[in-house]
DNA sequence: TTTCCTGCAAAAGGTTTGCATGAGC
DNA sequence: GCTCATGCAAACCTTTTGCAGGAAA
């Protein structure tokens, strides 16, 4: 990984983009203290934050604004959307969707100069299915 | 305005309702504090939160959870689309959309079942467009 | 050996809650 | 008169920040 000059590579910067990088569950700042104090267990959470919005700015991590209340980090950096489990919180990815949203499409019916879009989904995930089948209330 | 039974209607209640329903800034709590304590100088930012919160229950109002930190109220419970200006932070509605995203053609690329989707855009407003015109960095 | 980075703790925002008083119905 | 709602203030939760000591390069 290869940082801009005047980045350091520390080990706590290392661990925070491994673990990172090792799940697909989007997880919030709180839960990347909680892993990666397992491997560095004096790690604070400021320093959590202070690197996860470095790597942000680096582009090697992406941050997720979805619905809820906490800021979830994404290792992946590519655009692309995802999913929400209104019952138990959970974020998963959309890969591969077989059509886009075209922001031109949308320009015509506003003044503001659009410069990109972001898309959630939200619903159940299949364990979260299982217990609450049908469309209730 | 019919609410509930078990509900009353305050004058608190009437008056954030008006407010809300009166402009097309999609305000934070905060800024209905500020609007609505020009009518009713007593009222507290508690009420305020715990009245929109009623509102959204009842479906009388939505709550917009764009990114920003901020909750943003709209007093117009409709799913619609907004704009965000990513200069100054402003939340425009986006109506008669030429096209729609369709929830079906995604949920072929999940196993979560889709219940809902939001999408936002972001970009200048007219007003930061004319400061920064171009694809500034 | 110069910066940058860390841990710690306090502060900062936004939102929620406990409690005694006040007001709908 | 019975509840629900209010104002106030404190608590809460997530995120940010100040500072003195520590570690990359």
């Amino acid at each position: 990984m290869n940082l801009p000059r005047k980045f350091r590579m520390t080990r706590q910067r290392q661990v925070i983009l491994e673990e990172l990088k090792s799940v697909r569950t989007h997880p919030t700042a709180d839960e990347i203290h909680r892993m990666v104090r397992q491997r560095l267990p004096r790690v604070s959470l400021g320093t959590i934050y202070r690197n996860l919005e470095m790597l942000v700015e680096c582009r090697l991590v992406q941050k997720l604004e979805l619905a809820g209340s906490q800021g979830r980090f994404d290792g992946n950096a590519e655009p692309h959307y995802h999913v929400r489990c209104t019952e138990c919180g959970q974020v998963r990815d959309l890969m591969d969707v077989p059509v886009a949203v075209k922001e031109k499409d949308f320009q015509s019916v506003t003044d503001f100069e659009i410069r990109g879009h972001r898309l959630e989904f939200f619903g159940l995930c299949p364990d979260c299915k299982k217990v609450q089948p049908a469309q209730a209330g």
